[in-house]
DNA sequence: TTTGTCTATTGCAATATTACGATTAATAAA
DNA sequence: TTTATTAATCGTAATATTGCAATAGACAAA
């Protein structure tokens, strides 16, 4: 079918479920690396960075500013997209929180 | 095209991504949530619990043993599946460190 | 052996994702 | 105004993902 049955999840699996997608692109994961690694914003080049085509860049920024992780700010001809922290420690706390899941029992069965 | 260019990216780019992706679906996180929460082995109620048919259970218990996130026992006629901690820490350690990129630097500049 | 139970696999349909060429929209510069 | 630059959107092709019915395979019990 290709689309998830969201109705049979709860609101916590299937938020944790939509963060994680949208790491589960190399495109996506190189484009926040770089803006973390500059730490200012990034004005255009990106495309050039990563090596994919204009459009490609853009739809993966577009799902990146879905989640709000990333703020596109209109500079000129160009736009300038940087780190959105805030929202960035708020996906922290509920993926962090799902990994260390394991903290509270980490005793092997089989 | 469907397909990511992986050769345009690092190793290490590649690999979040693709311990993030099974993470990107509600049905791999609610069946980990369960596995820990009774911290033992599941022996065949994963179709009761989630609410999906068994072909489709299988299908994502299988992605979770690729990634080796899970071990599987044979068990008589049922198969006992349970977490496999090494690797969990494993993968802990790498994603941990990707989402902790923003612990260096947390000036935003827009 | 036969029957029942449980899980994996196959095959397929519906939908999603990825990628990019072509185009559009917006602004800056000439 | 015209031209150039930059990024978003549209349209489309190729591939991936999700879900399940049907089937197969493995084992236990009768």
């Amino acid at each position: 079918m290709g689309l998830a049955k969201s109705e049979l999840f709860t609101n916590d699996q299937n938020q944790i479920a939509l963060l994680a997608k949208v790491f589960g692109h190399p495109a996506r994961v190189a484009i926040l690396q770089h803006l973390f690694k500059i730490n200012s914003c990034v004005c255009g080049d990106l495309v050039t960075i990563i090596g994919l085509a204009q459009p490609t860049i853009s739809q993966h920024l577009r799902e990146l500013k879905q989640l709000q992780l990333i703020k596109g700010t209109i500079e000129g001809t160009s736009v300038c997209y940087c780190i959105n922290y805030e929202k960035w420690t708020t996906m922290k706390i509920i993926i962090s929180k799902f990994l260390n899941m394991d903290s509270n029992n980490s005793s092997n069965c089989c």
